[in-house]
Order: C-alpha cells, then structure tokens, then sequence
DNA sequence: GTCTATACTTTGATAGAC
DNA sequence: GTCTATCAAAGTATAGAC
C-alpha cells in the first residue's frame, strides 16, 4: 500500500522507536511524537487509525526485527560462533558508551511496562523475543549444538544481555555486560565440548 | 520520626510498591496511588514533600531490600550454594506463575523506565542492584569463590534471573527462568570446581 | 486527505477549608 | 494536620476546516 511507504508514517514510527528507548512506552506521549517527527498531530490517527496502541505495537515489532538483524550481521563476520557471540556481547557494549547508556534492547523497556497492563502489546513483545530465540537457536544448532540443548541456550544468552543491559543502564557502566559476554562465551564453549562426546 | 511510622505513609507505600510492579513508574498515577491505600489526595504531599519522585525513590530502595531479603532467606534455607541457587530460580518461576506473572522483579521495570530520564532515581535503582551484587558476591566468596570472580559471577546470576523475568513476562511461560535457573547453576559448579585446582 | 482546533480525561501539584 | 477543591499542563482521541 502507497499509505505503508508515506515519508511522515517512517518519521513516525522511527520517532516513536527512538522515544521507547529512552522514555518508554507509557512515559512516551504521542504529542511529543509528532513533534519530533515535524509531523501534524492528525497525521498518527491517520497511519495508525487504532491509536497508541497501533503504533505501539508496529514499532515493538519493526524495532525487534530490526535489532535481530543487527545481532546477526555481527555473529555472521565473525570466524566461528565463540568470536560472534563475544563480539556481540563487546559491540552492545561499545553502543551503550556511545550512546550515553540509551541505545539498549528497544522491546526490554516496553515489555516490562506494558507485561501487565496491556496484552496486544506484551504478545508483540512475545513474538519477538521468540523470533530471537528461534534465530539463536538455528546459529547454536548449525554449530553442532543438539537442537533442544540450542533453544534453552539461546534463551540463556539472550537473558544475559537483557540483564547486562539492565544492570549496565543503572549503574552507567559497561562492567555488566563484559560480566554477561565472558559467562556467555563459556556456557556455548561448555556446550560445543559436551556435544563432540 | 513519628511520621516516618504512620499507617497511612506505610500504606502509600505498600501500595505503590505493588503499582509499581504492574505498571511501571510512568504508569503508575499518585490518584490511583491514594485510591488504592484508602488515603487522601493531600497525605501524598503530607509524607511526601518532594511528590512523585520521593515517593518513588523510597519504593526503589525499599523494595530492593525487601527482595534482597527474600532471596537470601532462600539461599540460606538450602544445604548448599548451588542448591540454593536452584531453589531461588526455582521459587521466582512459582511465584510468577502464582501471580499471573506479575510479581517479578520489583525494581527491574521503573529501572529501565528511568535510566534515561531520571537521574535520582536511576541511582537509587544502581544503589539497589549494587547491594544486591555485594551481598551474592559475598555469599559465592564464602562458598571458596575468589572474590573477583565472585563479584563477576554475582552480576552474572542477576542478569541471568532479571533476563529469565523479562522472557517470562512476556511469554507467561515460566521455561526462559527454568533455562536460567540451569545456566545460573552451571556456571557457579565451574567456578567452584575451577576453584579447588 | 492534510492538517488545525478542540473535546475530554488524567496527570502532578497546590491552596485553603475545617 | 486531615482532607477537599481546584489548578495548569499533558494525556489520548475526534471533529471538521480547507
């Protein structure tokens, strides 16, 4: 549809993924959406006739996506799946101090917010978290990790960079993370070792 | 102070603690604060002269140390760290499911919600992780860990459970946290076992 | 069909009645 | 010193001018 390429939707939803990182989902209002994004306040109900809501939901999924795609470029340069998975837990890091600690995960803010309060919202986040697990999943199985082994991993290494990010945003320090990428680096080695007997 | 022990500044409280968890810093409004404590509008600013933002940052650190308590309780409760470990893993997955996932980390939420807008509550969510760290790395130190690797296990167990939280509110399965509970074991039985050579 | 103006609700906060 | 009434600002949403 010409309506789904309009130049003001994309300012729009790049906008609001740019105020979730920082403010969240409900400290995001979409006044100052539209402000940001030069845009007229008619222009939200008119791209995203369901609200708040609507936009809230194409933007947990469009940022989710976008994340995952990021992620995987880098374990994809890497020479082996060890160097990617460090060189990920490192690059997430390296972000974070340049960002001056916003640019984190851009769904772990909104879905704690909206977990409990709004289920359209916390399936979106749902779908893409499983999307990452799915994702992960496939690297650690093409590895040579045994495929149920490979899912419960890949949930382990996705738990510690959220709660690296957690914790790293908080004290404005990237020591978390490094913490959280060496115990990722050695649960996966663990893994590739116990699968070769 | 007689104040600091009213009933009624016990009950805003406890009450916005319980808020807090459900729908965020942001989210959470001091009218539904009051509704729910069954206190005036006015008692708000009465116990609470700097508003919103005392308030919050008094929940922060209270229910930092109030959670703190309940882990440790648990860790000390079990014959062994690592069977203490599991447990505690193990018991956050019961209550999840028990409170329709909900009752999670009390901190984790307003914590992403604030690291980039607030700043005195961002460090009084820091403070609270901090804690939390020195008291795990404590317990690993007792347990024969070297205190460096200790400190870096701890943070490591926190984003492990923070991580497994996040997946599991968002896909009311409590398999991400049993995952995590897995890892969280691992890795402290590496540490122990690499540090008897 | 793009955009402005406005409706209505709720927000955090304050003043003052009692 | 407990509580009510009200404030200005910001929240989402809608109606209608052009």
């Amino acid at each position: 549809m010409a309506q789904d390429r309009s130049a003001t939707r994309e300012r729009i939803l790049d906008t609001t993924a740019e105020l979730f990182r920082r403010y969240g989902y409900t400290g995001t209002g979409l006044k100052q959406i539209v402000a940001n994004a030069n845009a007229p306040f008619g222009s939200v109900y008119h791209h995203f006739p369901g609200g708040k809501v609507q936009l809230g939901e194409e933007v947990i999924r469009r940022s989710g996506q976008m994340y995952l795609e990021i992620v995987l470029a880098v374990l994809d340069a890497a020479p082996d799946l060890l160097t990617g998975i460090a060189d990920a837990f490192m690059g997430a890091a390296e972000v974070l101090r340049a960002t001056d600690y916003i640019d984190a995960c851009p769904v772990a803010t909104v879905a704690l917010e909206v977990a409990s309060s709004n289920d359209t919202l916390r399936q979106a986040t749902a779908d893409v978290f499983d999307t990452w697990i799915d994702a992960v999943t496939a690297r650690l199985s093409a590895a040579g990790i045994a495929s149920d082994d490979a899912r419960r991993l890949a949930m382990v290494l996705i738990e510690l960079i959220e709660g690296g990010f957690l914790l790293c945003r908080a004290a404005r320090t990237t020591q978390a993370l490094e913490a959280a990428g060496s115990a990722a680096v050695a649960v996966v080695r663990a893994a590739l070792e116990s699968s070769i007997d």
